[in-house]
DNA sequence: AATCTTATTGCGACTAATTGCAAAAGAGAG
DNA sequence: CTCTCTTTTGCAATTAGTCGCAATAAGATT
């Protein structure tokens, strides 16, 4: 798995300690093409060894989220998931209704990280963001 | 409390019953001026009344953020805040490394608002909308 | 005012996520 | 290879928020 090596080679780098519960959880990320929440990653570590916890899952992504390796989503599910920062930027319009979420392209979002780190100095992570609102489908629905 | 006053006959003619818990959360929610969390509403509810139920005071608030009254907010403090909607509209930047939140003019989401709508369909709620990202006095510290 | 229908509440159980702390273990130095 | 220092882990307890359900009570009808 050459791209969960980057990770664990760039952990490394910066002085993080490379453990086999941290090998597995990233790779668990890694592998996944969607977004996968904290649970099922614990899944997947538990079927390859005992030795894990749900705790340590949760802290490991905490820690990705904050060196910027991975991005970190509410999607309205209940449970947060994740997905590393290789994929593409977007915008996840939820709908406030039913609950669907819309893939947009994020393209409009270059002027706001701009004009934000001018006028406040802010990097905003602009990577994954989710957007809460209606969707079309239920704009037409004709309900209170 | 003319504005409580509002808010309950909003709801009253859009079909929902007005109960003394509702009436008590909405008038703790409007006086505030600030971001509130839900403990802090139950907390000012209970100093009125033994009647109250934190879950009442989760349902309440949740209706009146479906209704289109107030928004939610995850400013990154472990606990969701609410405010009225009659608070002018602003971002949210939170800082991932030092947790501070700095409050940002939202001019530039109009345009967003309205690609989303013409490309998707989807009435976005951009009224209070959380970024995050690194503020400027973070990214200047001499760290990791 | 009494009755009826159905929305709303309170309760307790439950879920997702976080935290404090002692034990375990990674990684550098000798 | 061993020792040491410090990070990381596992566990158990805790927190914020949600949910199912029976009891309660709004508000409409008469």
């Amino acid at each position: 798995m050459p791209y969960t090596q980057t990770f664990i080679q760039t952990l490394r780098q910066r002085g993080y300690r490379i453990t086999p519960q941290r090998e597995m959880i990233i790779q668990a990320l890694v592998q996944n093409e969607r977004h996968i929440t904290a649970e099922e990653i614990f899944n997947q570590v538990q079927s390859l060894t005992q030795s894990t916890n749900i705790a340590t899952v949760y802290r490991t992504l905490e820690l990705l989220v904050d060196e910027g390796l991975a991005c970190q989503n509410d999607l309205g599910s209940g449970r947060v998931v994740y997905i590393t920062r290789r994929h593409g930027p977007h915008i996840h319009l939820i709908c406030r209704q039913c609950g669907n979420v819309i893939d947009a392209d994020n393209q409009l979002l270059e002027p706001l990280r701009a004009w934000l780190h001018e006028q406040y100095g802010f990097e905003a992570d602009l990577h994954h963001i989710s957007i809460r609102g209606v969707c079309d489908t239920c704009l037409s629905l004709p309900q209170s």
